[in-house]
Formats: structure tokens, sequence, C-alpha cells
DNA sequence: ACCTGTAATAGAATATGGTTCTAGAATGAT
DNA sequence: ATCATTCTAGAACCATATTCTATTACAGGT
């Protein structure tokens, strides 16, 4: 299966430049494919790129499911899964992260179908952990649609920075003020 | 000047679809200058995108600049003002905020000069009004390299959101939302 | 074993569109 | 008025994403 070759060698393009200045060509020559076998597989370059987002989100989604597991019921704890297990996946992945950080808000990549797909599991996930929570007041009542905004943006902003070598201090060295952060946004008064 | 009006052309081509599937061609026809002119003055299609994301900076940050003078010295207005200010400029131009967003974490942009200017420019005026302000102990002191992403991070992502339509409230109907959680983060226990 | 259809691979041919080049027009300084 | 510089113009060029046609591997059915 060439495929997962194919997305392999174009991880590892994209992350060296970005997406339009990686070439087809690039991409087979590294991953042994032929140009055939590649527009076979993923029909364009941006379906690549598609299949390497969805793919990464993923593979978080899955992260976060098992740490939101792990937290139980307990209101803090279920914040800092949220929050710590987005810096942990970064910084296990930092080009896959990269490259997503630098793809998502492509305009291709925002209306794809299997991407609004995976943020819309992500939404019910972060629901079914914390609505409960709400409803019993352990956790402050905020505009559903702030919600990402509020808790995770910060850090997913703090990591795409680091990314780029903006900021020297890793995202996991500053774990506990992105948590603290979200906790002070969420705790009931 | 073809300069203005390339520009202006290009914000609209840009906006419509991308960058990448915006063509020189079809921004010299919205422009009326010639493709000799357009490389004259912006040397690549990215040279256009980056100017483009310079002015708008550019212009955010004067804004940005009036709402903290007009804040004054007090801690709450001046988060509101970094906060506010972000969340009207949004508003006001909302393609070019939609241009901004979708572009600037492309890796032509974040190691392009200019803008690295920008955003250095940026924190300093943001340092000039908030060290004082944490010197005498009126807002929480927090790592500074985390101050941007905890404090207009969620508007910006917010933002985002809004002007691909995956929120239904405008970013200035949940203004004290995202004011309030800023406020929680930097105000001192 | 042998056909048959489908998936996978290959690489040459094509077409789109960014960039370069050469030259001519406008502008401004001395 | 002349010269230098900036600006405009569009044809030529070239890199490269995509399409096309052909060949090979492989599965299920007979």
């Amino acid at each position: 299966m060439r495929r997962r070759a194919v997305l392999e060698a174009a991880l590892e393009c994209f992350a060296e430049t970005d997406v339009e200045s990686a070439s087809i060509a690039a991409i087979c020559a590294r991953s042994g494919a032929s140009v055939g076998s590649v527009y076979h597989h993923f029909g364009s370059k941006e379906g690549i790129m598609l299949a390497l987002l969805a793919d990464g989100l993923e593979a978080h989604l899955k992260a976060l499911g098992r740490a939101l597991e792990h937290a139980g019921g307990d209101p803090f704890q279920c914040v800092e899964a949220v929050v710590g297990s987005l810096i942990d996946w970064v910084e296990l992945n930092p080009r896959w992260a990269m490259f997503i950080y630098a793809n998502l808000n492509s305009s291709g990549a925002s209306s794809a179908e299997p991407i609004i797909e995976i943020n819309r599991r992500y939404g019910k996930l972060v629901e079914r952990y914390f609505d409960p929570l709400i409803e019993s007041g352990q956790i402050r009542r905020l505009p559903r649609e702030c919600w990402p905004s509020l808790i995770v943006a910060p850090a997913h902003d703090y990591a795409r920075r680091w990314l780029r070598d903006q900021v020297r201090n890793s995202p996991s060295r500053q774990r506990q003020v992105f948590i603290d952060a979200a906790w002070r946004i969420v705790q009931p008064d």
C-alpha cells in the first residue's frame, strides 16, 4: 500500500516548506510512488493535504477521548484533560501539528466535509463530559459557541507560536498556566 | 498609482476563494493593471499577500493604540481596549480580517520581516500600558510569553469562526464574554 | 487453471498560471 | 530639453499540477 508512504513523504515535504512550494514530484521521489499512483489515491495535492489533516485531527480526538475518560466526572480534571491532551499531542507530534496549524485555516480545509465532521465529533465529545457539570453548577454556564475559543484557543495559540520558535518555553512548561487560566474562566463564582 | 488598485483587487480575489486559486490574471483584470505593473510593485504573488497582511496588521495596531490611549491607566479598561478593539476591527473589516486569518499562519508570512516587525511593535505597545499595572499589582503577573495567547487568542479564535459562519452570534454580541474572560485571567486574586 | 473486472502503478502529454524579459510611456530632476 | 528613474505593458517562458493512456497486480467466480 503506497498510500501510507505518500502521506508520510508529503508530511515531510510540507513541513520543510509549505504546501504550495512542495511539489508533487518531490513527494513522488521521497515516497517512491509515481505521479499516477498519487493521483489515484488522493485526486489532487489538496486531497493529500486534507487526508493528512483529517488523520491528525482524528488522532488528537482519540487522545482527548482517552484523557476525558480518565478524568472521570471531576470538573477540574476535565478541564485539565482538554487542555493537557492538546499540549501533549502537539509536543509528541510537532511536525504534524505544525502542518495542521498552517493549513487548517485554509479555505479548502474549512469547507471540507470530513474535517467539519471531525469538528462536530469533537464538540459532541466535549459536551458529553461538560454538559452534566454545567447542569449541576460545577462549571459556569457560558455561551456554547464560545466554549472552544475560551478554553482551548489559548493553548492552541501558544503551541502554534512555540512551533514557530516565537516563544522559548515549551507548552508543557506552561501547562499549569493554561490549565489554570481555563479553570479561572469556567469555575463557578 | 496602480499599487492601491492592485491591493484592493487582490483582496477581493483572495477573499472570494484563496490565495492560491486567485490568479494574477484575475487580479490584473479587476484592477486594470498589467502583469508587468503588478510585478514591478510587488515582485511576486506572495509579495501582494504580504503587503496586504502588513497593511491590515498596521491598521489594527493603530486602532489598538487609540483604544489604549483612551483607556487611560485603568486595568479593566486596558483589557477592554485590547479585546474590544480587536473585535471592532474584525467587524469593521470582515473580508480583510478573513484574509489575514487565512494567511497569517502560512510559512511565508511568519518569516517575513515586516510582519515580524509589526508583531514586535504590537508587543511593545501592550507592554507599555500593562507593565506598570503589573508592577503595581493591579494586574496579575503571568509569563510574558503567554500573554497574547491568554488575552487575545480567545477573541481571535471566535472572530475567525464567525467569519467562517461556524457560529451564529457576531463577536460584538459576545464582547462582554470575552472581556470578562480575559479579566478573570489577569485580575489579582 | 483460466477468465474477468477492478484497483494500483507508471510515466508521457497537456494546460494552467506564475514569473521573467524586453521595450515603450510617464514623471521628475537638473 | 535631456537624462534617469519609475511605471506600465504584454509577449515569451517555464515550472508544475493535472489528465490520459497503458501496463501490472490481484481478487472472486467458474
